[in-house]
DNA sequence: TAAAATTAAATTGCATACAATTTAATTTCT
DNA sequence: AGAAATTAAATTGTATGCAATTTAATTTTA
C-alpha cells in the first residue's frame, strides 16, 4: 500500500472533516455574530462563568497567541470582559457580561440547527464523538 | 443533556484533534521543509503527476483562496511548476519539478514517522479513518 | 532577601482558511 | 457573430493558529 496516498491518510480526512463542519456552523454562527472559535469559547464561558485565558486555552487547546485576539474582539463585541486579577496581576480574568450571558438563550437552538444541518443521526453523531475523544485523549499528550 | 457543554459537542473534538494531529507532523514535516497543507498538495501531485488549481482544491477542498499563495510558495522553493495551460489560459497546471519529484524518497518514511510520533495502533488508525471518511462523504455535500 | 527561574499574557511574524470581489478567458445563447 | 453567462485564478480583507520572543509579575532558591 502507497501510504503517501491521500486516500490512505487518517489525518486528512480529520483536517477536511473539521473544515467542512465549521463551515456548516458558519450561518448558524452568523445569527450571533459568532466565528466558531469564538463559540466554542462562549460555551465554556456559559459553563464555568470566569476564567483565566490560560484556563480557556487549556479547555480549547489554544495558546494566548490565538486566544488574545479572539478574546479582545468578544470584549470589543461587548459579549466578555476581560480584566487583570487583583492578586495576580500576570493572570487575565475573563467573564460574561449581561449580553453574553443573554446570548446563552439565543444561542441554545444551535445544537438542533448543526444536527440538521449534517444530516446525520443522534447515534452516528455519538457514536462518532466517543470514537474521535478516545483518539483525541490518548494524542494529545 | 446541555447541548452548549463542551463535552457533549461532536465538532470540538474533531477540530482540536485536526490540529493535534498537525502539531504531530510538525517535527517530521520539518525535515522536509514543509507545512502539513503544503505536504498534502506535494501527496496529491506525486500520485498525479499534473493538476489544475481547481482539481487540487476538489481533492483538498481548498480554494484558490488558499491555494494560490500556497502554490507560490511550492513553487517558489522549486518544488512544483505553475503554467497556465496552452488551450485555456483560465487554467494552471501544477506539475513536480525534479527536486518535487526527489522529495517523495525522503517523503517515504513520513507516514511511519507520524504513525510511531502519534503512539496508536494500525486497527485504531484504520478504524478512525473508515468512520471519519464515512462521515465526511455524508457531509462534505 | 536578592538573583534566578518560572509563569501568564501579549506581541511579532508567518502560514493558512475562506468569503467576496475582480480579472481574464471561454462557452453558451439569441 | 456578439452579448450574456460561466468559469478559473488571483486578489482583498478578515480571522484564526502557532512558534518564538518579550514583558511583567510571582515564586523559588541560593
Amino acid at each position: 500500500m502507497d501510504y503517501l496516498k491521500l486516500e490512505n491518510q487518517a489525518c486528512f480526512p480529520i483536517y477536511a472533516l473539521s473544515r467542512v463542519l465549521t463551515a456548516h456552523y458558519k450561518p448558524i454562527l452568523d445569527e450571533v455574530e459568532l466565528t466558531y472559535p469564538q463559540y466554542l469559547v462562549m460555551m465554556v464561558l456559559w459553563e464555568h462563568k470566569q476564567l483565566s485565558v490560560k484556563e480557556i486555552g487549556e479547555k480549547l487547546l489554544l495558546d494566548s497567541g490565538t486566544l488574545t485576539p479572539l478574546l479582545k474582539k468578544l470584549a470589543s463585541k461587548k459579549m466578555i470582559l476581560r480584566e487583570r486579577s487583583k492578586t495576580d496581576e500576570r493572570i487575565v480574568k475573563v467573564s460574561l457580561t449581561d449580553i453574553g450571558l443573554q446570548l446563552k438563550n439565543k444561542a441554545s437552538s444551535i445544537p438542533e440547527a448543526f444536527k440538521c444541518s449534517l444530516g446525520l443521526t443522534t447515534e452516528e453523531i455519538t457514536s462518532l464523538r466517543t470514537s474521535i475523544n478516545t483518539i483525541l485523549n490518548k494524542t494529545k499528550k
